[in-house]
DNA sequence: ATATGTTTTGACCATATGGTTGACTTATAG
DNA sequence: CTATAAGTCAACCATATGGTCAAAACATAT
């Protein structure tokens, strides 16, 4: 049954998945082994069988996670098209990406807030370097009068917050604005229409 | 030493800051009773001793906690001022008092994603219904013109994306900016001036 | 000084939980 | 069919961790 491709087991698989959600759930030290072999309908000792240790299994989830969410940021920001094209095609990407994975944002920086060098240059080189040109690019179009003038990275993070922050305080939105059932994935979805106007018109002049 | 005001004793004091501390950076799970106490300097028998359990001590601070930046919300959009001034000035105290608090909104956030139903009634009718009435507000605004035509849901959604996810996406936004030091606390100084004017002109007509 | 109540300590307990090991089963190959 | 390997299961282990308890230390009042 083994590909050449060395395709994970089925179950090997089902672990992986229930692992991925009882971690982005619950956290390193929330989740319990026990817990993930019972979602993955799976013996507990496979999980070791197949990830040596829970730190081991967590540490796959935790660097997928991040790999789902962070190249994003970097690739969507360095299309070559014009500013306002790239930030309302940011901004539809995104959200579609996180909608797809809700409860990435929060895991990660959960895991990142109890220990912020865990993957600090992992990232840090990779991401950082490559977000600059973006903010050149804010630079020179406020320079030349195009966009409202205010510091660039004051912009991007107005773009994230708009985009991410929604799926983070998922559950006190759903407070406040009295939300249950489906209403919330409507929110999102109309947000998802309104976002890159907004976002636009808050910027250029 | 103990008043008529039932003042909590000296190291019950150190034991609940120390609990404030690690379960807010944490989480229930994440904090250990011996690191507590440890960083409360005093015995971890202790603990049990003012607290009955670990349960206890961190519904404690859990409430604190939301009490400290939930009912916030709520006055602060309450006041009787005109919409502009109101926004403006809910931007800036809001910001400040997460600075002072810059743990708590991450913590809420990830403990209520875990367990939704923690305070479900706890808040959803003290909080939802007194909303009801800005949003009122933003609705008569964008009838007659003053404002941007937008759900005023998506309004409130995006004044506290701007507002809050500074604090929570934090680790991220260093990275990406490649913060160190004082970096980000002069950046939220700077958002602290320029937020009000951006929100305002993003929502005025 | 003694008694009474409060606070603190250290030793100890019970259990949850991550992890191991060896036997059993199933698949794969010769 | 047999042998070898891969996968699965149940019982068990070691330890971390929340929690208890009785005795000591300390404070306070009579």
């Amino acid at each position: 049954m083994s590909d050449q491709l060395e395709q994970p087991s089925q179950t090997e698989q089902k672990i992986f998945e229930a692992a991925r959600h009882i971690f982005q759930r619950k956290g390193l030290e929330g989740a319990r082994m026990q817990e993930i072999a019972d979602n993955a309908d799976i013996h507990k000792s496979m999980l070791h069988y197949y990830y040596r240790s829970k730190e081991a299994l967590f540490q796959k989830v935790y660097q997928l996670s991040i790999m789902k969410v962070m190249p994003e940021i970097v690739n969507l920001l360095n299309e070559e098209v014009s500013l306002e094209l790239k930030i309302r095609k940011f901004v539809v990407k995104y959200i579609e990406t996180i909608q797809a994975n809700p409860d990435i944002p929060l895991f990660i920086l959960h895991e990142l807030n109890k220990d912020p060098n865990r993957l600090k240059q992992f990232i840090m080189g990779q991401v950082g370097k490559k977000v600059e040109p973006f903010l050149e690019e804010l630079r020179q179009a406020a320079k030349e009068g195009r966009i409202v003038d205010m510091p660039p990275e004051q912009i991007l993070v107005n773009i994230l917050s708009l985009t991410v922050f929604p799926f983070i305080g998922r559950p006190v939105i759903q407070m406040i604005l009295g939300y249950e059932g489906k209403d919330f994935d409507r929110f999102i979805e109309e947000r998802r229409l309104l976002l890159p106007d907004y976002v636009i018109n808050s910027i250029l002049k």
